[in-house]
DNA sequence: TACTTACCCGAGCAAAACAGTAGGATGATG
DNA sequence: CATCATCCTACTGTTTTGCTCGGGTAAGTA
């Protein structure tokens, strides 16, 4: 379990797609520019995404990314599993006997238990409590000119502008050191 | 709040020094020696805790590290974060209005809500917790021959060869993707 | 004093990962 | 057919990782 900007942008993606879902297909190039993430590099991260199966992929005009299954049985975990490669963990290879007399390295399973409780927290949070949490933030989804691939009926809710009051909580260097 | 192979072996180190603090400053060779990580890095690691005051320096022979303070006041979260320089976390700066019209990206608090928890999480597991799951798991610390310098009067055990019988989980590779 | 130990520091370096670019191929729609 | 939008591969520049080398400095011992 990694955790960088890469699974960031990820996460962020994912919560664009599950604002907007229940419109049809959300295109790459609308979560590029929304969200301000290179396409190419969107492209490469819904591969993972696809590949892994917490998307589905329409094609052609109208087409665009979908969630596979419900905002609420997709977890942070999941999408930064997805898009992070596997890491090597311990160091020697997995071997039990690191260094020959009965399996000395302690960083077996010192660091596959912390990897697994960092797991199962951020396997607590689904993706629809990120959206909720976004919603209740007063962020209000620009509803999409409806495309005939669309489902055809839904709640149609007014066409009204992002609007996210004061959202700064000056969380984000709460780590930095002085 | 970054999760990398880095900050894993500061946390092993950590936790090798917390095993053997009682007998005096542990040598940044002997810790090299016995979790396999280059000495030229552990100093780098070193440098950083010490800087972070997670860590004291005792130079000369039979010198070495201790640790700064308790064991039980030293989280994981405080060794992660030392080693691994803050991440600029919100892509735009950290200004709020991203996109010129109110804030428009939920990368702010979206991430920072997350990234803290997260450092919330590792703050709970100190590096006392971790010790004492490696004295628990069967695993006994070698007596350092004793020098001159070390604390005169401690309690004196038997000398005996690091073992840790079948401390294999398989919890490694717990999300490896099929 | 000389010698050893062990921390301290910086430059540099190969490999990997990160973030993004470029260009095309495939398939659905009109 | 042209367009839309996913799909795929390869490549590029930058940063980070993990590590080596070479020299320092402080503290102890002979």
């Amino acid at each position: 379990m990694r955790l960088t900007t890469k699974g960031r942008f990820a996460v962020t993606a994912m919560i664009d797609l599950g604002l907007r879902q229940s419109s049809g297909p959300v295109t790459l190039a609308a979560i590029s520019q929304r969200q301000q993430i290179s396409l190419s590099y969107l492209e490469q991260l819904f591969g993972k995404l696809r590949r892994n199966e917490l998307v589905e992929s329409t094609r052609g005009p109208g087409g665009g990314y979908t969630l596979a299954r419900k905002a609420a049985e997709i977890t942070v975990a999941d999408i930064i599993v997805s898009v992070d490669e596997p890491m090597d963990a311990t160091q020697c290879g997995g071997k039990e006997n690191c260094l020959g007399e009965g399996s000395r390295c302690m960083t077996h399973d010192l660091w596959a238990t912390l990897n697994l409780r960092m797991v199962e927290f951020l396997s607590s949070v689904t993706l629809q409590k990120l959206v909720d949490d976004q919603l209740a933030k007063g962020l209000q989804v620009e509803e999409k000119p409806s495309i005939k691939r669309a489902i055809s009926a839904l709640p149609v809710s007014q066409t009204i502008r992002i609007n996210a009051p004061n959202s700064v909580f000056a969380l984000g260097n709460a780590f930095s050191k002085g």
